[in-house]
DNA sequence: TGACGTGATGTAAGCGCTTACGACGACGAA
DNA sequence: TTCGTCGTCGTAAGCGCTTACATCACGTCA
């Protein structure tokens, strides 16, 4: 029976009614080979009855760790965010750490959001797309371990990012070389995120590499609002293109359905490509080729990197790169 | 700057250097009007010069509050959850409280977790879904309060979730009715969620209402890895069925591309219908006649009423039911 | 001029844990 | 019998904050 009279239960009353010391029931909790099995058991028992549960604040302070990790994420929208974590906690999880989420998005005091949660955890993981000064991340930094994710901008800090370069020069000339396409648009504003600018990179550097004149690319944010504008900009162009790169999928998804409802033939007359290979890519007719990123490893293998930082300090930043897959399907003129 | 030197800065390092007490400190951080202008500035530059961020364990220790909330949900895939966190997150920070999530899944120790995590909490929100004993859930309940999703089960217990019964009846009444269809399945497994339970109770109500005899359901889980079997099924069986009921979208996305893999029209020959209006629904063809809830509200409603429950402790447990949207598509047989 | 608010600050008592250290009894060896 | 040793447990000192209360320096007013 859970006891529900008053206050809750604090290790002195579980102590009291079982006639020990609140250091052993302390012990019995966090070291119960170092208490007689009787006692133990006594303990147990009140601990159950009481239905008594250490309060975590106190516990934390005195063992001046939070068991806990900040995950600093601008949204949550696509599997992206998601996926990464569920990686994360998974990760945080094995080292008994659980994981603070804190969104930035629709937030007008981030700096202060982001101080306040480095005093409730141990280390911290910022999304790079999260607008966050460079002050408050000193600041943070210097308190406890922080990791960042795809923003390689910052050399003294450690960064998982998953490959971008390599794989948009690798998918720009399959549209090139195997599909013959000669005038592709990158949609996405480089400007607006690290891996945008190094897609966009990979991008130019397949051109150069064919020798070809690289476009400027279409400004849009990751949201699907841009697709309709994107997909009338291409069409007003009198179609000028015959291939789109999109920056991520929501995106290409958008862009293809509109072209496709004006009528102009996907992967015939233009191909399509996006990035992130969500659910609704392999959905979709004709089947949106993609990359394919292994988000929940990344956010696992980042959970792995933090939990070692914790435990030695003093190691040199790094920059971790996972690959990608490019995931061909019909969008791009594939059978 | 921010000064490495050692240990973090506390409370009592500020004070020394500012020459005020500990106290003054504090106020100056948390009612900056009840100390004199000058001590403040002099205060608020040492903080700014030690990079001094209070520490969240000692506050929630002082202040008998940890301003965190726990969210406990199965997983993370697909955008209900995700949605649910977000709207979650967004109520709680509006009251200044962080949420630490627990992803239940792959975890064999979740009674344990729960409980722990309640030691770390103000509140407590699980989905119904979750798998934890309810003599864990009792525990919990004496200690904080505790909200549920998607489980109106135990009456005894407040909860939240979206409307299930009536909108599957017009759901089914809408296949019945309009598209004159005759032989339903219903694909989900009722036992393995209330929410399923309820919409297959929907799907029974409107064939009583009809004067016809409703299928028994045919199992399968939210995985989309059920759907070639379930398509199959319904293959073999000589396609005896006109329309499919799926317990969610994932299900009905997969069954209705293995269905029309198979060369089967849809919805000529078989209507499909799926639940919960994810993003690949309104790209795929045919477009997927589904329903829509309105998660990310249902989230930040559950936030609000966690809120309330925190200041005002003795409120009767209310049951809450958000309405949701039937969205047609073509999938069901519309234009 | 002295009693008395009033505003600003310091003092100190917790908040509920963990853990180093010491006390104590039982037990085996010398 | 006496003296370690060892297992078991209690004592008490923090951990870094918040805040009730005491204190003190100033006007203010009669």
């Amino acid at each position: 029976m859970v006891e529900s009279t008053g206050r809750r239960p604090t290790i002195y009353s579980v102590a009291d009614r079982a006639g020990v010391s609140i250091a052993t029931v302390s012990r019995v909790l966090r070291r119960p080979g170092e208490v007689r099995a009787s006692t133990r058991d006594r303990v147990l028992a009140v601990v159950e009855e009481l239905g008594y549960v250490p309060d975590g604040a106190a516990r934390s302070l005195a063992v001046k760790s939070h068991e806990a990790h900040g995950l600093v994420l601008p949204e949550l929208r696509g599997p992206y965010y998601a996926d990464l974590l569920t990686g994360y906690e998974q990760g945080a999880a094995e080292g008994g750490a659980s994981v603070v989420v804190l969104l930035t998005h629709g937030k007008d005091d981030v700096d202060l959001l982001v101080r306040r949660l480095a005093g409730r955890v141990d280390g911290m993981v910022l999304m790079g797309a999260v607008p966050v000064s460079s002050g408050t991340v000193a600041a943070v930094r210097a308190k406890l371990p922080v990791l960042v994710l795809a923003d390689r901008h910052q050399v003294s800090v450690e960064s998982f990012s998953t490959e971008n370069v390599r794989s948009a020069e690798q998918l720009t000339r399959h549209l090139i070389d195997v599909h013959g396409r000669r005038s592709l648009r990158f949609v996405g504003s480089p400007e607006f995120a690290d891996d945008v600018r190094e897609r966009y990179a990979g991008f130019v550097a397949a051109h150069e590499a064919a020798g070809l004149a690289p476009a400027e690319p279409v400004p849009a944010t990751f949201r699907e609002d841009d697709g309709p504008r994107v997909a009338s900009l291409l069409v007003e162009d009198g179609l000028g293109a015959d291939g789109v790169v999109c920056a991520n999928d929501e995106l290409a998804l958008s862009v293809m359905q509109r072209l496709l409802a004006a009528g102009v033939d996907v992967p015939g007359r233009i191909s399509v490509t996006g990035w992130d290979d969500v659910m609704a890519a392999r959905y979709v007719t004709p089947g949106l080729t993609t990359v394919s990123q292994p988000v929940r490893e990344l956010g696992r293998e980042v959970a792995v990197r933090m939990r070692a930082l914790l435990e030695d300090r003093h190691s040199a930043p790094e920059q971790h790169v996972l690959p990608t897959r490019l995931v061909l399907r019909q969008s791009c003129g594939c059978a």
